[in-house]
DNA sequence: GTTACACTGTCGCCAATTTGACAATCTTTA
DNA sequence: TAAAGATTGTCAAATTGGCGACAGTGTAAC
């Protein structure tokens, strides 16, 4: 990964993108690159952490393990995503578990220098706190928009959470596929894999989605989107 | 409502209560009461923000209404609560509703006000920062332990939830009744009135918590506390 | 006080979902 | 390539939970 490469990380984030550009070479010049293999742990909920991560290559399990041991997974984060960064700003431990469910390259911008950077440049303090909004805004949706819904419609919400990803808004959208188990779908709905099952295939006939071997393709983003009004 | 009152709820907030006295008394120079009779609105989701507010007396109801037109309660907040704050940090819309349950006394402070403040004191930014923190801790919380509950064990994350409060951690807690109807309870966690009259009353002969009209009291948190295993 | 309204307790029926089981298919690993 | 493991497709039986109905009880309003 070259320099170019990291800037444009750092130049795809809404709120990192607003610091000049010194600054940024700044932060490049401390951040660490890390390579996980294919299953590696990064970090388990209830670690103290190292910094904020930025993922440019692979693809990362955001999840936490429940009182009765299922592991419950919370979103998926590809290329370009900025995670981990309320640990390192509130010196809390990590919130969740995360894992590579891919060989993936990250980039780490060490909690220290961020610190410094903000205890330096206090102006910068209003990015940061916009940016702290726009996750509990995302994480309202998330449960305001569950709420309520039927499983067919939570399904719906739910298989569009994971193309667009539960992180910031604003992304340019990828491929529409997802690569998931039907059991880990019924999982996250909290439903029984053999349902999943067959509301998949329902919306499979109508050609919103198509599914595949441990992969789901959207076909009909706006119909599954009607969808998510039951 | 008088001044050591009003500073008592300054003081009564883990953030704000960092601040110096002569930063929360200017604060307080600015801020304004307002009472809302039973049954009115304090603000509508999608309203643009004039301020954060703390209930000085009172019960207000957080809630939006999902897309079939149903109110999907998120909680109550009572006295000493703080809340709005998102909106108030961000020049965003409202995320949710909010009704007075009954007859409440609110102090506001501007948003301008609290604006000024931290521009001209950005060393006060932390504080804040690791509000909002908090506050996404929360509701991750929310999501995480909701996710693979039975509906008993949802119905008790709830209760618990709801003399917790869903607010910041680290308040003192004061009585264990809740006064909600069993109809709001089973909208809050996607059930009826039935089911939820049902498994109350089943916890009843358990004696983990009294149920009557219009109220519930926890008696033994232990026992509730145990359920959301389950 | 009495009338209206809101809330609770409890049916029974019916639809949706879970569970366990088993076979078929796909992928990975040795 | 073959074997092992993961994932999907499908059934039937058992369970759960939603819904309508209606009576009884508590609260509030006039």
């Amino acid at each position: 990964m070259d320099i170019s490469e990291i800037e444009h990380l750092f130049k795809h984030n809404n709120w990192l993108d607003q610091l000049p550009l010194h600054v940024i070479q700044g932060l490049i010049a401390v951040s660490k690159l890390k390579v996980l293999n294919k299953g590696q742990i990064l970090y388990a909920k209830g670690d103290s952490a190292d910094g904020m991560y930025c993922i440019s290559k692979g693809k990362i399990r955001v999840s936490n393990v429940n009182s009765q041991g299922k592991e419950m997974v919370l979103t998926w984060l590809e290329n370009g995503i900025w995670f981990g960064e309320i640990s390192m700003f509130d010196n809390l431990p990590r919130t969740h578990d995360a894992h590579a469910d891919e060989k993936s390259h990250l980039l780490i911008v060490p909690k220290l220098a961020f610190q410094k950077l903000l205890q330096d440049n206090p102006h910068f303090y209003p990015y940061f706190m916009r940016m702290l909004c726009q996750r509990i805004r995302v994480t309202f949706n998330l449960i305001d928009e569950t709420g309520g819904l039927s499983l067919l419609g939570q399904l719906a919400r739910r298989l569009i959470l994971l193309v667009n990803g539960l992180h910031n808004a604003g992304q340019h959208q990828k491929t529409k596929q997802i690569g998931i188990s039907q059991e880990s779908l019924a999982h996250m709905i909290n439903s029984s894999r053999q349902t999943v099952n067959k509301l998949l295939n329902q919306l499979g006939q109508k050609n919103i989605i198509k599914v595949d071997y441990g992969m789901i393709e959207i076909i009909n983003m706006q119909e599954l989107e009607a969808l998510c009004e039951i």
